[in-house]
DNA sequence: TATGAATGAGCATTCATTCAT
DNA sequence: AATGAATGAATGCTCATTCAT
């Protein structure tokens, strides 16, 4: 049950012991480790669910025929699933587990680069169409906007106090102002 | 000896020992506890340390007669104080720590809200003095301008060959572009 | 295995690591957390052990017609329990432990009044029926009645050469000449 | 200063570190240790010096006339000595450690053994004047007796509401009872 | 398959003692 | 003589993992 997922949403990766991934799930010890092979299995899985949420997302953009009208439409889900705490704090764990266990960063950064690549595409797509501005720098620009996107959860966290439809309107406005050309 | 924080940015803060901090700052643990009274401590210390850097940006964009200028000149080092490895990698550990840790929240916590403190108040006196959209929802833009900058760190461990100097410019076209009125 | 409780008398409560409870009870230190929660916990779990010794002199008490003849009637059983030295130290260890620790204290504590009140009741009774000297401070008496309890097993262990029985035989001669009335 | 043994009293002696006695005593740690070689050293000045107390009781025995009066004479000051509350402690925790610890043994028993010498002492002595029951077991009543004054401090600490007083005249009605000829 | 007792290395922290100043 | 920073072994306790049942 990847629902024990929770656990290292709610305190952290290194801070859950197999005893409480257990307990929340109501199974034994052995039981766990007939379905996971150890700790780090669990979180491999835990990061390849995430592709998923992804693949909707570029599935999205990949349909779109605007690349900015499409993001922009995902826009409200997209704030609305960062900004969920369960998921954000897991994201934020599986994140920093990345940076240091190379299984781990091998399959995160898989399922980012896949991201990464749908979005230069669909940023180069919209260029030669003339939907978006020819001197973006398209690299550069995807990196800014999945690091928004990174920075989402974690700051959800903290300021519960905008919300999420505000976030998401005028994050849609300033993508509007900046990937249009002039 | 906070320069044993490397340990905690290279390999996170559980999974650092007391013992490793004590190895790499080549003291003793008894030592290392004269200094620090535990390992939170000495996370706390570290988080304090973080406000240096705050504090510089937020008393330049104080200084600043214009917020989007002000903001767009301090980019170059802001991207690459979050863009430095360790760094990223440190400010990404004590950030998770935060969500969890109260004691470590607490001091993260007045961190930011000093900071995003200081970026709501110039943006409002951008709107005031006409250099900022006046259509904007401040609370919002801050919120994703934090984000943006919270995600770089993490973003910068993954995507090595994006310079940091396409980022920074990218980045200043876009916040002129978002923050100014028509 | 509370019969790890050998080294509490041998070496201290203080002074014996989990460690050695566990070698000597040829179990891992994993193993001994299962069935005590804490160092603590086989503490009380000793304490509460000697209950039953307890009870046993109560039930006996309780059951006397009279009560001077059924003190003296456990006497030679309960100097022998007392002056064996294992139960001794240990009794010394815990009783001492009572004083400072409050949850020992609790577990000690409660032990200890039942056989405060089944020696007031019995002497009271015995005062009705006019076997026991009805000038008598029962409290003061019990007082002391314990007091002599508590000291034998620390006795026993110094004085070596003082031959059980005599002490019993002795205490008996005692307890009736002050007990009983004129 | 060896009124740091509060330290030994309240927290017990392995609980106490000498960091706690340095604080206490208001020196340093290297102070400490130019008058005390060890901690051990410490305990052992310590039992050392109720060996006054123990003297002056053994002066006045030896001084009185008849050792029945002479012993209740002193009752009232035992009583209060060994029920205040420092003192039996501190009593306890040395005691406990001489049953394990050969030097302090070594010390402890000496002083118990001058103590028991002259009680024996006394009671022979009484036996040929008449003023003490021939037919008692000296030894045994001497264990007893001390058994007694052992458990007092203990006692004393749990039954609070054991007025000292009541104590002290109950007892000495016992002993008369016990020790006097028929 | 599932259980849960057992393992034992590892962890944060403490403390008696030393010694340069 | 006095200080107090430093040492480092030891402590109570945890936990990923295994395996007999």
């Amino acid at each position: 049950m990847s629902a024990a997922a929770k656990c290292f949403a709610a305190r952290g990766i290194h801070q859950t012991s197999m005893q409480e991934i257990c307990d929340t799930a109501a199974i034994s010890a052995g039981a766990l480790y007939r379905y996971f092979e150890s700790k780090e299995a669990i979180i491999v899985a835990l990061a390849d669910e995430e592709r998923a949420g992804n693949a909707e997302l570029i599935a999205h953009l990949a349909a779109a025929d605007d690349i900015v009208d499409g993001l922009c439409e995902a826009l409200p889900e997209i704030i609305a699933v960062l900004g969920n705490e369960q998921y954000g704090r897991l994201a934020v764990e599986i994140g920093a587990e990345a940076t240091r266990n190379p299984v781990i960063a091998d399959v995160f950064g898989r399922n980012e680069s896949e991201l990464r690549g749908a979005l230069v595409e669909a940023l180069e797509r919209g260029q030669k169409r003339g939907t978006v501005d020819p001197a973006l720098d398209v690299q550069a620009t995807v990196f800014l906007i999945q690091a928004l996107f990174d920075g989402i959860p974690g700051r959800s966290i903290f300021a519960e106090d905008v919300p999420p439809r505000q976030v998401a309107e005028t994050l849609e406005r300033f993508l509007r102002k900046a990937l249009r050309g002039a």
